[in-house]
RNA sequence: CGGGGUGUGGCGCAGCUUGGUAGCGCAUCUGCUUUGGGAGCAGAGGGUCGCAGGUUCAAAUCCUGUCACCCCGACCA
């Protein structure tokens, strides 16, 4: 989709514009960026997560694209264009036809033969790639698309946040080695950072995991917003990372050679942390201080499903003032799915006291099974542990039997675990892990996104290029895509106010509102010669030519539609004067042989 | 998939409890007046009350079923 359709000196009447607005808000429109769009007359719903693009909207879209058309350019990106309706072929060869899942658009044809509307489009680009080079001469090579994508998200929300439809950008490049990877990434980040920053958008960028797709880099750009879906961790000192991907700082392992021998005591009807803390306290109470949530060890039963389908139970231990997040455990565990073990699973596993469920019959502590492929012998009931139980700190955990608890167990003495995993939530006030300071926790929309896709799918497509001995080599790919519908909504969220819409001026739909209020032929003739002349200094102007519209509705519908500069023309024209003033600013006087000039001087500093 | 909510003109809503002529505001159209902050008066057009079945002399309203949409959560290269 291409929708360039701003162009330098346009003059957009309202009276024949194709636009009406809302006085009042939709009822179904929640967030600011939805709401204000439907209002000002910028788009309009289609379908659940489906958007028309009414004659505003597409102007602003139309420059988004262009910034991003430009900057991709400037990194030797060479725009390509896919169609958006794909066979099933190329997706059957990656796997992705079953593993998308129901997330994927699918249709078939009069024969019967099954296609999709790409949710993206790696395999094509990998396969148009194949098609066409063979040689390590030709790389590196990067290409992109702005393209409409397809997915039927479960429950699409907050209007062109997530939709069902939506325009992206994605680019993809090409190297026969690592380094040209590398720097290939390098260029897109750098490409990125000068997107945002002309479209006027403040920008986090996060490291991310890359998951299941393998690759060994990915980061995130996400504009800062309380509406956003993505949770991400920031420090004064400058770390910053989606919250999947912190990792937790190791604290020093602590001596214990005078630790006391642990001890099992009675702790009947404890089954939850809180009531086990109370009960200790009431019971058991320590001399210095009481005991807190944090001094007892969580073991959370989780019933994981591998990629092949096998299912297994495993234990994750953490404090217990620590819940698990679920983002952060199937990141972990990755690309094997979890979930909370069932009865079935307990059921498996008599060991397992629920509410009392402690190291010792966990991990190298319980039973022992050998793999019959591999011969390898591990545990029957895995055990992961959170990083901060460390050697020698002491837990109060389940002895295994209902209604008792060990006191004094000693992590590195009396148990230890098959491994570390960061599933536990992470919290403001956590330390960063590379020491800048207390994370804070702040939430953002996900704009962009850039990660070393690796030889994934030239492996499983089979794109290969000789290289300068003569070898086939796999070639590597990067992958990066900027949610073009979505960064036009962050705009949105972040330049609005109760009155309207507030966009910067490279991304307005034009620089200019001209509003004619007044009666009399005069002020419509001054406005017009107006417009003409800001029209002629290549300024694009809305003029708001209605003859019968109250001037309290002109006021209102300029500051809705959010365009930078507003002018007007009424009563001051007696005394040769008309109004300029901001959007969000004062006015100020001109003179109306001036103010051709004097606005066309303002609009070339707005875009500078 | 779980929880909550809503379906009545283009938009926002009332009416439903207690069955009896389908209403209000905005928007639209006509005329006159009005023109610096969502104008006034007079008139007009526009609705299968989500859908299907049932109860009833009579259903927007009661019953059953079903569909859709919205919000929260789960999910989301």
């Amino acid at each position: 989709m291409s929708s360039a359709s701003a162009r330098k000196g346009d003059l957009l009447r309202l009276s024949t514009l194709f636009v009406r607005t809302l006085r009042e808000d939709p009822a179904d429109a929640e967030v600011a960026s939805h709401r204000l769009l439907l209002r000002a007359g910028y788009i309009r719903r289609a379908a659940p997560g489906i958007y028309t693009w009414l004659p505003l909207g597409l102007r602003v879209l139309g420059k988004v694209e262009a910034i991003v058309r430009e900057e991709m350019d400037a990194i030797g990106g060479q725009e390509v264009h896919f169609p958006a309706l794909l066979p099933r072929e190329p997706y059957e060869a990656t796997g992705r036809w079953e593993e998308y899942g129901p997330n994927l658009f699918r249709l078939k044809d009069r024969k019967e033969a099954d296609y999709l509307l790409a949710p993206t489009h790696e395999e094509m680009f990998t396969l148009l790639v194949k098609d066409l080079y063979s040689s390590y001469k030709d790389l590196p090579l990067t290409i992109y698309q702005i393209q409409t994508k397809y997915r039927d998200e479960a429950r699409p929300r907050a209007g062109l946040i997530r939709g069902r439809e939506f325009i992206m950008k994605d680019s993809y490049s090409f190297d026969h080695t690592d380094a040209g990877l590398d720097e290939a990434y390098q260029r897109h980040r750098d490409a990125y950072e000068r997107i945002f920053r002309r479209l006027g958008l403040e920008y986090v960028i996060v490291s991310a995991v890359s998951g299941a797709m393998g690759g060994s880099r990915s980061e995130e750009f996400l504009s800062p917003s309380p509406i956003g879906e993505d949770t991400f961790v920031r420090s004064a000192g400058g770390y910053a990372a989606n919250v999947e991907a912190v990792a937790t700082p190791v604290p020093d392992a602590v001596p214990f050679d005078d630790a006391p021998a642990a001890h099992v005591e009675d702790t009947p009807d404890t089954p939850t942390i809180d009531s086990l803390v109370e009960l200790a306290n009431a019971r058991f109470p320590r001399p210095d201080r009481p005991w807190t949530a944090a001094d007892t060890l969580k073991n959370v039963v989780l019933a994981v499903t591998h990629p092949d389908g096998t299912r297994e139970v495993l234990v994750v231990g953490l404090p217990g003032d620590r819940e698990v997040d679920v983002k952060r455990l199937e990141a972990a565990l990755a690309p094997a799915e979890a979930e909370p073990a069932g009865d079935a699973d307990f059921a498996a596993h008599p060991e397992l006291v629920k509410g009392y469920i402690g190291p010792a019959v966990l991990g190298p502590q319980g039973a022992q099974v050998t793999d019959p492929q591999t011969g390898e012998t591990r545990s029957a009931v895995r055990y992961l542990l959170d990083p901060r139980v460390v050697p020698g700190t002491r837990w109060i955990t389940g002895a295994n039997v209902q209604g008792r608890h060990v006191f004094d167990l000693v992590a590195g003495r009396d148990f230890v675990g098959d491994g570390a995993i960061e599933a536990a939530e992470v919290r403001a006030g956590d330390p960063a892990p590379d020491g800048s300071g207390p994370l804070e926790l702040a939430r953002g929309i996900e704009m962009g996104h850039i990660f070393q896709l690796g030889r994934k799918y030239a492996q499983a497509l089979g794109l290969t290029v000789l290289d300068e001995n003569g070898k086939q080599v796999v070639v590597t790919m990067g992958s990066y895509g900027i949610g073009v519908t979505r960064a036009l909504a962050a705009l949105a969220e972040a330049n609005h106010d109760e009155k309207g819409l507030a966009w910067p001026a490279h991304v307005a739909p034009a620089q200019v509102h001209l509003v004619a209020t007044g009666k009399g032929a005069e002020v419509f003739e001054a406005a017009e010669s107006i417009a003409q002349g800001l029209v002629a200094r290549g300024v694009e102007v809305i003029y708001d030519d209605r003859p019968k519209v109250s001037p309290g509705v002109k006021f209102a519908d300029a500051e809705l539609l959010g365009v930078p500069l507003l002018v007007v023309v009424g009563r001051g024209l007696a005394e040769g004067v008309v109004e300029v003033r901001p959007r969000a600013g004062e006015a100020r006087q001109v003179g109306v042989d001036d103010v051709v000039e004097d606005v066309a001087a303002q609009v070339e500093a707005l875009l500078a």
